[in-house]
DNA sequence: TATACAATCATACAAAGATACAATCATACA
DNA sequence: TGTATGATTGTATCTTTGTATGATTGTATA
């Protein structure tokens, strides 16, 4: 499932996992109908306790977002389309960029260093039509 | 853990407990990875209340010598050398950079909106001190 | 004295874990 | 088929662990 948790930051386990799931089916890399793992199984995957991924799980349930089922398993339902699944886009690029600048701040970078060398590798993507890592020859 | 308090000298306890476990690290008494005792075993230990533990492992944990985590215990982390980590920093920017744009593309936006919303978000951080996000009421 | 501030404590809360339980499934077998 | 049984999956509840907020205490200083 390829999720991965920082125990350092103080967010949450249950809301990482959350927020990793939503950007998954966001990116359209989990579709509707797939099976999430079993509560035990990511939990062991993750070495953190079942429960933690029940909650994520329940809270996901109660927002539309999977389906849970006793003695079955968990899975992805339909998405909002259109102009929802439009807002959904943009809030996780929004959630992505604040983790961004927020993951640069505590390593200790200023705003301009980076605006700096993001303003470079946006400019790489631009060029070479996908992202790519800048040559780190200096 | 064998931490003493004197409770004579004026000097703070949160500053006593903080200097003890720093000695013990540099000595090598604990490991990175060690669990310190929960923030309610100490202080039932070195009988003080558990909030005076709580905040010198705050502190230690924003100085980034230890990890507390909620519901979970508090550990030693690896002690950065200093030397190692000045060079790893501008590595992790570049890293981060890179992943944030892999999956802002991977969400199908486009170049020019990610830079939008990131000219955008950073400057609401030049403005406030820190990194906050966007308000979403419109 | 009075005021301000830092250190400590008291209380209520939130996150995560441990344990026991209930629903469903898979299999064997009458 | 139908049912018994054990395995698998999610659920409920309580405990343990750290966190947030405000009150209390002691001390320095105007």
């Amino acid at each position: 499932m390829n999720i991965e948790i920082n125990f350092q930051t103080h967010v949450p386990i249950y809301i990482q996992i959350m927020d990793q799931i939503k950007h998954k089916i966001a990116a359209n890399e989990i579709a509707p109908g797939d099976q999430l793992p079993t509560v035990r199984q990511m939990a062991a995957d993750l070495r953190v306790n079942f429960n933690t991924i029940a909650r994520a799980y329940r809270l996901m349930d109660e927002d539309g977002i999977i389906s849970t089922q006793h003695g079955r398993g968990t899975f992805i339902l339909d998405q909002p389309t259109g102009k929802e699944a439009e807002k959904l886009r943009r809030q996780d690029l929004e959630r992505l960029t604040h983790h961004y600048l927020i993951e640069a701040h505590k390593l200790g970078h200023s705003p301009e260093e980076v605006k700096d060398i993001f303003l470079e590798t946006l400019d790489l993507w631009e060029k070479n039509g996908a992202p790519s890592l800048p040559d780190d020859k200096k």
